[in-house]
DNA sequence: TAAAAATTGCCGTTATAGCGGTAAGTTATG
DNA sequence: CATAACTTACCGCTATAACGGCAATTTTTA
């Protein structure tokens, strides 16, 4: 039987990461496969290595369905003028 | 006198840096000092490489004013397993 | 509970990201 | 308009991220 065991988490990307990964039930390497990535990197990343690459974030963020959104006083006005061309 | 010059954009992350940088009136050169990096990075960032690595790019968006936000079908649930230790 | 299977942690090597320097291009100013 | 000042584009070198492999640990199952 699978026990999906307590986790203290903060809002972090490392521990966001593997509460997903838990929660899919995937092990390290499963998770890297889907994504497309060594097994390394999901270690790191969860180990709070801030060395890991954007391309990789995204592929992992993508295979677990995490999307990522972006906030400033100015984010408004530059979604207005994204308006023109979507 | 200094303009802006009108800007065509796309929700990601390079047009979002160049639209901020350019608000802000930073070189950049400017930019990466701000943020303590080189100044190769901003142009890698702008030109929508994908290889700048995480530290990077929150040093970057944090110069800017800029958060970062996770969402997925999980996250309420994630938060809610959080707010035990904030 | 003991053996087997799966998962995680981490090391050494290789590929590459990030750096400063500089040339090319752009913008400001006399 | 000419020159100066600033900004951007890109190159080669060095530091380091990502990889596979394997030992240690954990989990499963008989």
């Amino acid at each position: 039987m699978m026990y999906i065991t307590a986790m203290t988490v903060k809002n972090e990307l490392h521990e966001i990461i593997k509460y997903h990964r838990k929660r899919a039930g995937l092990s390290r390497k499963e998770l890297a496969d889907l994504a497309g990535v060594g097994k390394t990197v999901i270690y790191d990343l969860e180990s709070a290595k801030q060395t890991v690459k954007w391309a990789t974030i995204k592929a992992v963020l993508k295979a677990l369905n995490i999307t990522i959104t972006f906030h400033s006083p100015l984010m408004e006005e530059y979604e207005k003028s994204n308006r023109k061309n979507t």
